[in-house]
DNA sequence: TATGAATGAGTATTCATTCAT
DNA sequence: CATGAATGAATACTCATTCAT
């Protein structure tokens, strides 16, 4: 990715995530990323292809990081426990993607369908996981993929925590709280 | 509300729910409710206003079932398991306005600064009977508004759940679960 | 002209001077003259015959009223003063019809070519006195179709001026110094 | 102003003066100009702003061209023979623009209000010409500010004239007349 | 590689008019 | 006589896309 490629791809998440998919414009776009309208055209065939362009770089560098994050850890537990952790970072570390995210899961466009089905693929991903810690004990015995969503549902709340205090929370303390309320609940 | 204003009430929640708010066109909406377009108009100052009004009414019969649903129940673990059941239950009936609603959550356009106050007043409602469960030793001690947007959480995974398993879930299993979750954890 | 007619009638008169034509919307009129916008079509069949209506009503009333101060005088010198001390009093007293026409007389919408039609005749009614005036050597010879819209353009002037300076204007010093100008030129 | 602009404010004068202000539409506009729609907002930001700039531009052109010819001339008397001239002469070289004018002189628009400033500047021009006369002896001692609008009402008159009987008359004779008129007045 | 003028299909909104009551 | 809900054609304005430079 050039220069001027990046800073389109940069502008278009900050864009997408104030404005949504259809209200952000071209002309938004160009102007954040200080080139002409032109140059958008140049790098990208469309709209929907940025945010296609967006929506598979932003899921690449999750599941590349949590692979990283967790290919050394063996202890089944510890492995869950990095997981959270590393995807609670994430939302952080990339708020604006993550709204843009949020925003497009719903609804019945064609884009919305692929980034649903990008999304159930990562989702299959955690079940995984989660499978290797049922078969170990570690936790509960259940349906996997349903697990699998709640674990996925954390990050909601921690983005719609955010978003609404922004910027209040501790990080450290949001993540280690949450993880806590996953593997124990809240029942005292 | 009179026969034509629900008809284009309900429309507008079905065409946002697919398309989005900037998606959604006034002619998809008047089509889908059988009036045409200047009818909008007449019940409706705007997109705009159709939108807010969708919000405002949704949330209120949200606040009224579950208040009515907790009202007579004293034991406060048995409360906070109707909270869930019933929040999850509306989910579950009124999935068009909750995908609306999750859509709209993100963004700095004014409706969407409106929504996250409604959806803020909301989940402070929450926290209300969270710190009354925590005051009598039922659930752990913590920041009890933090506490109430993992609750708030859950709705999300359980709607995006439906989202991409579109029915294929039993609803009373679902519900179980999640409560477990929340209240148990997941570890074994 | 029954009550309501009436009150239809003036409404239209005020929004129409505010507004314009175009601007003016049946909603403007039927809400300053307090009835419902149906009962605007009971009383006239369109927005055009209402303009109409009250171009002819107006012009009818001016006719009559210079008419009826004329017919009495025989003097031609003293005729042409009172015609136009006439013509300005109308001016001050109808300011809303006359905004109307000053701002209709352009244009080549039916309508405004049935105005201009309507105000041609006005003038060749002024050019009959002219001539008489003439005739008797009382004013220069020249011209008296060309003369008659001098004579008309000052009715502007008066309107203009009445139009930015509002009311701060003494009538009678203004009509005089007008007629003034008219008979005697402002040159010293 | 590049040849786009150049063509889309001409058509511009023209569909204003044959339409109205409100009555014009930007397709008018544009299908004149031989641009497509989107062209037009390309250069201007609204409706209104194409008439600002009209009225603007246009202002600007008549202002100029006063000066130009009132410059060298030093007896106060052809001065104001002059500017007579010159200002009829305007009326007549842009007769659409004139018609726009006097169109959207009246009413309570922001875009009428903001004319209407315009031209009471314009005639506070000429009011400083009268008093010079004045202050030689040259024409009645009076207000001026009054005297000032006469003379504007004058080429009012002669916009009349014109509309109503196209194209009929003799220039240089209109002219003529009715600087006779203002300065002697019509009396013989 | 980058530009920005030009496009035209599409969109929210307005408003004169109709009509059943 | 009077109403006001409903209409749909018309209108100002937007915006993704194209293309000549």
């Amino acid at each position: 990715m050039n220069k001027t490629k990046k800073s389109i791809f940069q502008s278009a998440i900050k864009i997408f995530s104030d404005k949504g998919y259809d209200g952000a414009t071209m002309d938004d776009i160009a102007a954040n990323a200080g080139v002409a309208k032109g140059t958008l055209y140049y790098h990208f065939k469309s709209k929907e292809e940025i945010f296609k362009y967006i929506i598979s770089e932003g899921m690449n560098v999750i599941r590349e990081q949590v692979e990283d994050a967790v290919v050394d850890v063996k202890n089944p537990l510890d492995k869950l426990k990095i997981l959270c952790k590393i995807q609670l970072s994430l939302v952080y570390q990339n708020r604006d993607f993550f709204k843009v995210m949020m925003s497009q899961l719903w609804g019945k466009e064609l884009r919305q369908l692929e980034l649903r089905d990008s999304i159930h693929e990562y989702i299959k991903n955690i079940q995984v996981y989660l499978e290797e810690a049922m078969d170990q004990g570690i936790i509960k015995k259940g349906e996997a993929s349903f697990m699998a969503y709640t674990f996925f549902g954390t990050l909601f709340s921690a983005a719609v925590y955010e978003l609404i205090n922004e910027g209040k929370g501790d990080l450290e303390y949001v993540i280690d709280t949450l993880i806590g309320y996953i593997l124990e609940g809240i029942e005292a």
